[in-house]
DNA sequence: CTGCAAATGATAGGTTGCTATCAAAACCGT
DNA sequence: ACGGTTTTGATAGCAACCTATCATTTGCAG
């Protein structure tokens, strides 16, 4: 059966913590404040679970490896900051993507990633 | 200098016949109609000079090979059949992505992506 | 506290997509 | 038609990301 390990609270903590999807490399940063030591292989497995498990959920970008995020109820998209590389929610979708799909195509979801630079960074740059 | 050959020619005509865009692999199967014996690596040589030379495009979808079109003057975006993979062009866009742009974020670009089942797809599974 | 199944960390191995290499073939100006 | 330069095809190499393996450690039921 599942136990509760150190190394896991540590990945759930540093993803609630961060408050935006991560990458893998990432949650091992982050997971490392908690506790130290941990190998890249388990932050692989955990999310993995945590997936399956419906706690966690992938945000994927092209040519970056995947973010995961803790589930949410509300309907959002993302922000990719070219600076930094970080990933963060973001709210309102101007929905209406059914015009948008050709004739006899069937529309089950769609993606939206907007991309520039994030608040932290345009302050750091000036 | 730059030399015309059968290859790029029908690396050429494979993209403007497709009428969509094509990963590699789709370039070489659909250009080996035009130059049998087309190797892989003529592929990705021609389609880095051409994204060079601005006449073709990358179009980037998660967890996929990148595809590549033709270049074109409308603001669009794509659909990305489950199915077959095949990505296509879409028109009409949302626009007004700025309201949902986190204060402080600059916005530079977006990419919308639809997902689904193409009419090819709907038809052939009935 | 004890024992054993589960989890961990290190790292080797696998996969995929792309680039480098190099001998042979194809362009093309002359 | 010649000849040098470019291009090609085959394949080895590389890079990024993820999974498998396995000896050691840890959680936890009894």
């Amino acid at each position: 059966m599942l136990r509760r390990t150190q190394q896991r609270e540590a990945i759930k903590k540093a993803l609630i913590e961060a408050g935006r999807p991560l990458s893998p490399s990432e949650i091992l940063f982050e997971a490392k404040e908690h506790s130290p030591g941990m190998g890249i292989a388990t932050v692989y497995r955990a999310v993995k679970q945590l997936v399956e498990s419906e706690w966690l959920v992938p945000v994927e970008i092209p040519g970056e490896p995947p973010r995961y995020e803790v589930v949410r109820q509300d309907h959002h998209h993302h922000f990719y900051c070219r600076e930094c590389g970080r990933v963060y929610a973001v709210e309102h979708c101007p929905g209406d993507f059914r015009r948008m799909t050709p004739k006899g195509f069937a529309l089950e979801s769609h993606e939206v990633l907007l991309r520039g630079v994030c608040a932290e960074c345009r302050q750091a740059a000036g």
